[in-house]
RNA sequence: GUGGGCGUAGCUCAGUUGGUUAGAGCACCAGGUUGUGGUCCUGGGGGUCGGGGGUUCGAAUCCCCUCGCUCACCCCA
């Protein structure tokens, strides 16, 4: 373990840590959210980081890359297997069937912002613990809904002050009609089979509709030369998306159609959608989501409607980053105090304590030296740290009773004896 | 799991026909007022040149292996 840059421990391949200056901006993005979330009568819901390894198998599928190689699975102490969450739309779909919400409160909408996990090579902007931050509407099957949820995920962006994101939709048909389709597709696609990529030849047989969105230009074209779904969905789930379309556009919601938008879980149904970013690497996608109306059942709950999306936290940032940048605007400042403790010999350096104290027991945010430096040395740090105010006591102040205050800025200096006094003037 | 790029100070990086004690900027620390910051000046600490092996009189530099980071593929937020 000792070939590494350093011979420390390091967090683990794919596993980041945040520092508080970066915090800042994390903090912006989730505080946000939760208001637009909030807002539009969404309600936090916390499950558990690990579950039941089959409740992802079941939802997720069990010959998905997600399930097959990329989750964390231990054993436990019992005989069952848990597994870190790649995701979070099953965990509170599980957590809604636990408490038999379907019985009492059946239509519910919550929202989640937390870590998920899935162990894949790290790249740009996807990492091992990631963050993602989504709402779910469960209980409906109503179209307002799939429009609902893309306009609050756009209202957090829109707030953030993201700029050149993108809305793509589409329908992928619903368990009635997608199995027509996907047979028509294969069909269809097979002609081409030569022509196609070796990836996409072998995409045929396990995920036909992952062909539709290969980046390599000839498989492109084939796909544009074939059937699209659009006319392959049964009248409900025409009506439905049409709904949704004409809802998007009432709104003024800017979105665009894109057929060969897919989605890799399979409990998706009929509308899914997508917002890109082109600040991101290859990956442009920072929050994607749709309606899937087979989960519950799924995962052995009646048939109940739902639909939410996930945003990647990471994602997110990334692409606000850019905008900022361009714009160029940098994030909130980091944290100020109002004061710092300046102490000078260190036989104040008891009494400066208990003033510490006192200041921080009015509210007042105060820290202070704890190395022993010189006078020098902590107005320095006085000024590194913003602080507003520096409070110097010598053996001087002692004697007299007296705080002297050291405006940052100004460079002012002022006595008092009073402590409620430097308070007051502290908080001007 | 696969492929490309890159590993020199805490950070960003110079350092290629292989040649003395490996550099800069920033950051950090100290001094320039034995009790006072920001600018400025001076000085300082800090590097097994990612690690191991090999070639050579001599390797940060060339070769092999390895570890790590990164981007991309698969897949996905």
């Amino acid at each position: 373990m000792d070939t590494g840059k350093n011979r420390y421990i390091k967090a683990p391949l794919g596993m980041k840590d945040l520092f508080p200056e970066e915090r800042v901006l994390w903090e912006e993005i989730e505080s946000v959210a939760r208001e637009e979330f909030e807002l539009s009568g969404y309600y936090e819901i916390r499950t558990p980081v690990f579950e039941d390894t089959r409740l992802f198998v079941r939802s997720i599928g069990e010959t998905s890359d997600i399930v097959e190689k990329e989750m964390y699975t231990f054993g436990d102490t019992t005989d069952s297997m848990i597994t870190l969450r790649p995701e979070n739309t099953a965990p509170v779909m599980r957590a809604y069937l636990e408490y038999e919400l379907h019985k009492s409160k059946k239509f519910q909408k919550f929202y989640y912002i937390g870590p998920m996990f899935r162990k894949e090579r790290p790249q740009a902007g996807r990492l091992r613990q990631f963050h993602q931050m989504g709402v779910e509407a469960v209980g409906s099957y109503d179209p307002l809904l799939d429009v609902e949820t893309i306009k609050v995920a756009t209202r957090v962006y829109d707030r953030l002050g993201l700029s050149g994101y993108k809305v793509k939709v589409n329908s992928i048909g619903c368990e009635k009609c997608r199995p027509g389709f996907r047979d028509l597709l294969k069909e269809e696609l097979r002609r081409y089979k030569e022509e196609l990529c070796e990836l996409c030849q072998a995409r045929l047989d396990r995920n036909v509709f992952r062909v539709l969105d290969c980046k390599k230009k000839k498989c492109r074209e084939i796909c544009n030369s074939v059937s699209s779904i659009e006319n392959h969905i049964c009248s409900g789930c025409q009506d439905h998306f049409t709904t949704v379309k004409k809802t998007l556009e009432d709104i003024h919601l800017e979105y665009v159609v894109d057929q060969n938008l897919v989605r890799g879980l399979d409990y998706y149904t009929k509308t899914v959608y997508e917002i890109t970013h082109p600040a991101m690497g290859a990956r442009d996608t920072i929050c994607a989501g749709g309606r899937y109306d087979n989960l519950i059942s799924d995962i052995g709950g009646p048939p109940i409607g739902a639909v939410g999306f996930a945003a990647g936290i990471e994602a997110s940032l990334i692409a606000l980053l850019k905008t900022r940048n361009k714009e160029n605007q940098s994030g909130n400042p980091p944290v100020v105090l109002d004061v710092y403790l300046v102490s000078i010999g260190s036989e104040t350096r008891s009494y400066c304590f208990r003033l510490l104290n006192n200041l921080r027991h009015a509210g007042v945010s105060v820290d202070m030296d704890y190395e022993s430096r010189s006078p020098k040395a902590q107005m320095r740090m006085a000024n590194k740290i913003g602080a507003k105010f520096a409070i110097v006591i010598g053996s001087e102040e002692v004697e007299k009773g007296v705080i002297k205050l050291k405006h940052m800025q100004t460079g002012e200096e002022k006595l008092t004896h009073d402590p409620e006094e430097a308070i007051r003037i502290i908080r001007e």
